[in-house]
DNA sequence: CGTTTGTTTGACGTTACTCAAATCTCGTGG
DNA sequence: CCACGAGATTTGAGTAACGTCAAACAAACG
């Protein structure tokens, strides 16, 4: 019996429970191995699998890759992101798509050959269900993306991507019941993901701030001081400064 | 050898090649006739497998469905919407997801048992491929929606959704070099999923009508005058009113 | 044929975008 | 370790575009 690959041993996609490598033999992992390839980017950098003659099957080890593409206008949006332990076939997917593949942080990846990776997914039902899972949840939050696009107020945006995104990380491996998690990627990729402008980003988080919701710390470090509040915003919409009482109003000016 | 079952024989998910039910052999056919349920939809209804006892996994046959919700603000949302062919599996769904179905037009659906259809993916490669190859295109078409949702200008909205939805159409069957198209649903509905207001909708499909670019036919028949223009401004963005000569800048005006 | 539902139009208000400049942060090299 | 510089964030003022409200009009449905 072979033992485990040394390029896997300190993967997440073996390690972690859950994610594909995880559910494969010995066997399959040890041939699967072999036709694959891992990768480091760093923030910025492009996969582009066609260009560097790679697989078109990328897992996420650590990290998160963004479809990045720009506008006629100039501007960038990032219309989705994949986070550790996707599983991304890029087979067939549109030339917008395995263009604009860009690592939003330092980010490892592993592209995998999709003769064997098919040979897995007939042959072990774990790993089919590991990777439709994962293609399912892409979806999924694509929907919620979608659905948040459509929101009218930045404030609300922010306070649902902030809210989300805390909840991501802890799968991610988190605390989950940590108020403070550090923002994976900048404000202007921010911006981006969620349709508006840098400027419009910073001043709802400084709503957010001078509500006392949020705390920005060092590193993009966003510590979470009022987590109803934030949902309540995220959820049901932002119901703001027209209740306030005379006092507590005049604190949030100055704040501002 | 078992003939086509009954209500299968005019079903597109069999008839129509590439769709799922076209790859089984006429066992498996049987087996999933017998553990399946078809439905017809009236446009508005809503589908929710749960509260219907029925099967979570949805085979579009004819149609389209809409993953529809309702903001705090009273505003509808349309997340993303599946067509003749999907295969919608809603295990795993978050719940805002499968109490959000609703048939944007008439639509017939088929609700397939779970336990078969994992039994014949994992027997069948082409129905595996062409399961795997619907989810797939549920994810780029929602890549696609969200980069479209970060456009600002109402206008590259609306011709961006024309100039796509019209090469749907035509993979739906229609004819390849056709020039107009039936609008598959409200123009309330358009809004809800292009996210924004319906007389904002009405205000530019009436500014493409103005430009001699599209010509609205009876029964919600959109006729494309020009096509080259459509993508124009739903890729390069909308370079408009500038650079018009007195004249044509007259006659628009007129036009509007 | 009447009722309901959807679309169009207008006037007005609000919000986020634009442009420009100051400030801050982080990575780099001395 | 500190200083520098490029890139990122913040702030402000003005504007354009979309949202809101209300009402007329058209289309679909029974």
């Amino acid at each position: 019996m072979p033992s485990v690959p040394k390029k896997c041993n300190g993967c997440s996609l073996f390690r972690r429970q859950g994610f594909f490598c995880s559910a494969l033999c010995s066997e399959e992992l040890a041939k699967l191995a072999g036709h694959s390839r891992t990768k480091t980017l760093k923030r910025g950098q492009f996969v582009n699998p066609k260009d560097s003659g790679l697989w078109p099957i990328i897992g996420i080890a650590d990290g998160i890759i963004g479809v990045r593409r720009i506008q006629a206008d100039g501007r960038g949006t990032i219309a989705a992101f994949f986070l550790s332990g996707d599983i991304v076939d890029l087979r067939g997917a549109p030339k917008a798509m395995y263009t604009g593949l860009c690592a939003l942080s330092d980010t490892d990846v592993c592209h995998l050959s999709p003769g064997v990776f098919d040979e897995i997914l007939g042959a072990n039902p774990d790993a089919r269900k590991i990777a439709w899972g994962s293609l399912q949840l892409q979806t999924f939050r694509l929907v919620e993306h979608s659905a948040e696009l459509a929101k009218r107020q930045a404030v609300e945006k922010i306070a649902w991507f902030i809210s989300e995104f805390r909840a991501l990380h802890r799968i991610d491996g988190g605390n989950a019941n940590s108020v403070s998690f550090r923002m994976p990627f900048r404000q202007i990729d921010l911006a981006d993901y969620l349709g508006m402008q840098p400027e419009t980003v910073s001043r709802a988080l400084r709503i957010l701030r001078a509500r006392g919701i949020i705390r920005p710390g060092p590193r993009s470090v966003i510590e979470i001081l009022d987590p109803e509040a934030l949902d309540q915003i995220a959820l049901s919409g932002d119901v703001p400064p027209a209740p306030l009482p005379e006092e507590q109003e005049f604190r949030v000016l100055q704040a501002i």
